[in-house]
DNA sequence: TCTACCACGTG
DNA sequence: CCACGTGGTAG
């Protein structure tokens, strides 16, 4: 498995700094030194690319994907463990954001886990339109996003295609990345206009495979050792017997586990210590893929709510970054963000000017999407037809997302294909953008531009958004996306405009990227 | 391979 | 107390 470690995230990327807090980033890396320094790069348009986005917790990030991360995906859907927070610096301070997430495959290829690593045995399944994540307090002024850490601990994965909640849907044994997107939500830059600014960063630390269980025991221990949640697992051995001996019903003697230990590594992982050598346990070699997300093809938004706390990130928490048991931030967190006071949300949401009216759109997230979900939920559903029809009217959608979808005509080898792969989009090497380098910081790899949204074909309209048309797009690949499924129209138009709304500008973000060509 | 359930922890 | 997030295990 692991090796993909490296291999999801391979690359390039293991810079450091976790962003949280500006000062400490500095030392926060430890041994590692890998970093490669490629990874930042941002592009940004329309004055945008002064934003910058620094992965919290990186270090972490990195002893995962030193691994080879893995994140578990159930019906239910699961948060992913270290959790997704960025710092963000850039932002005119009075201009509405919206940030939002998607998680993109890192290549077309389905892995197995044998021989204590990962290996590439197929083709990916073709992927179907991805969901996208709002994060809860969009739209934002970006004093509000700058205050203080922007968690997406929240989103949550599944690998039930049809799931109702708006988490983003993936398929177990295949690679994929995270993407972080900020879209400007002036009213001057409704989505759907083609001058939408945004721009994309992706952390190949944070690329990982999804399973239904884990694979790679160095991947349990690591998630024990520092999810908060998981502190009934850690002590090893002992607690396991103990645990075991109570599941099957008995008692056991059981020894209080006084001794939790933490660390229980089992296999020990290499690079607990020194990056470099563990990073790749594994060669990478193999599929190695350079995987290398690709841009990514429409999908659906949905909007956490934001209820209060939300994730948070709090500034303050963040504060030892580098600790290592990244305690407190996960299921600590504190709310941060929402304190009234600071800025006070705008509870009700404000509209953005984005759309007057919240259309379910992004920009009205914050608006809680109770609303807007409930109006229209549309999730599209790659196979619209085959079942979704269903839900369709109520989103059962739990208070807090609001679906928005984009829709994506994707095509799996996107990646590929627009770029050259090279693939790899981060590094350095990708084409689009300069690498950043930032040193601290962690860069975001790729960026693209609005313009490339836009002409992508998704245009959000006031929320929602719209199905770009087809056309523009290199097509499935036929095998991979189905294209019999989909015709081509992929998307069914019918579930997309749900949400629709809106009028002109709405906030919709639908953000097309791919790069591509 | 995936699901359901469990015990345990946080909050 | 509760809700919910965890990984383990059984099936």
């Amino acid at each position: 498995m692991a090796n993909g470690g490296d291999a999801f995230g391979l690359a390039e990327r293991p810079d450091s700094d976790c962003v949280d807090s500006p000062k400490d980033s500095k030392h926060e890396n430890p041994p590692i030194t890998l970093s490669r320094p490629t990874s930042p790069q941002s592009t940004c348009n329309q004055g945008m690319d002064a934003i910058k986005v620094f992965l919290h917790e990186r270090e972490l990030w990195t002893k995962f994907d030193g691994v080879g991360t893995e994140m578990i995906i159930t019906k239910a859907g699961r948060r992913m463990f270290p959790g997704y927070k960025v710092k963000v610096t850039g932002l005119n301070p009075k201009t509405k954001y919206i940030l939002l997430m998607d998680v993109v495959p890192a290549d077309d290829h389905r892995y197995k886990f044998a021989d204590n690593k990962w290996s590439v045995t197929g083709k990916a399944e073709p992927a179907m339109p991805g969901r996208l994540y709002v994060h809860p307090d969009s739209p934002a002024a970006g004093a509000h996003w700058s205050r203080q850490l922007v968690s997406f601990q929240k989103l949550k994965l599944t690998n039930n295609h049809l799931d109702p909640f708006g988490h983003i849907i993936l398929n177990s044994m295949h690679k994929y990345q995270p993407r972080l997107h900020i879209v400007k939500a002036d009213e001057n830059n409704g989505f759907g206009s083609k001058n939408t600014a945004f721009c994309t960063h992706s952390f190949p630390e944070t690329a990982f495979i999804a399973v239904t269980s884990y694979q790679n025991h160095k991947i349990t221990q690591l998630k024990i050792e520092n999810n908060p949640f998981a502190k009934g697992f850690r002590g090893s051995d002992d607690m396991e017997l103990h645990r075991m001996a109570k599941l099957q019903g008995k008692d056991y003697p059981v020894v209080p586990r006084t001794a939790p230990r933490p660390r229980v590594c089992s296999s020990g992982s290499p690079y607990q210590g020194s990056p470099g050598a563990d990073r790749s346990p594994y060669p990478p070699a193999h599929y190695a893929a350079p995987h290398h997300p690709h841009l990514q093809h429409g999908q659906q938004a949905y909007q956490g709510t934001k209820r209060k706390v939300d994730d948070s990130c709090a500034p303050e928490d963040r504060q030892h970054l580098y600790k290592k048991p990244y305690a407190g931030s996960s299921p600590s967190q504190p709310e941060s963000y929402y304190h009234p006071s600071s800025y006070a949300p705008p509870p009700p949401p404000p509209p953005p000017p984005l759309s007057g009216p919240p259309p379910p759109g992004l920009s009205d997230s914050p608006y809680r999407a109770d609303m807007g979900q409930r109006q229209a939920c549309m999730f599209a559903s790659p196979e619209p037809r085959l079942e979704e029809p269903s839900w369709s009217y109520a989103c059962p959608v739990p208070p807090s997302m609001t679906p928005v979808e984009s829709y994506p005509p994707y095509s799996p080898h996107a990646p590929y294909s627009s770029s050259p792969r090279g693939s790899r989009p981060g590094g350095a090497a990708h084409h689009g953008s300069p690498p950043l380098g930032e040193p601290n910081a962690h860069a975001p790899y790729q960026t693209q531009s609005s313009e490339a949204l836009a002409r992508r074909g998704h245009h959000l309209h006031g929320g929602r958004l719209t199905p770009p048309p087809l056309r523009g797009y290199p097509r499935y690949p036929s095998a991979a996306l189905s294209p019999p499924l989909y015709p081509s129209a992929a998307l069914s138009p019918p579930l997309y405009h749900t949400l629709e709304a809106h009028g002109p500008h709405g906030g919709g973000v639908a953000p097309e990227w791919s790069s591509a060509s």
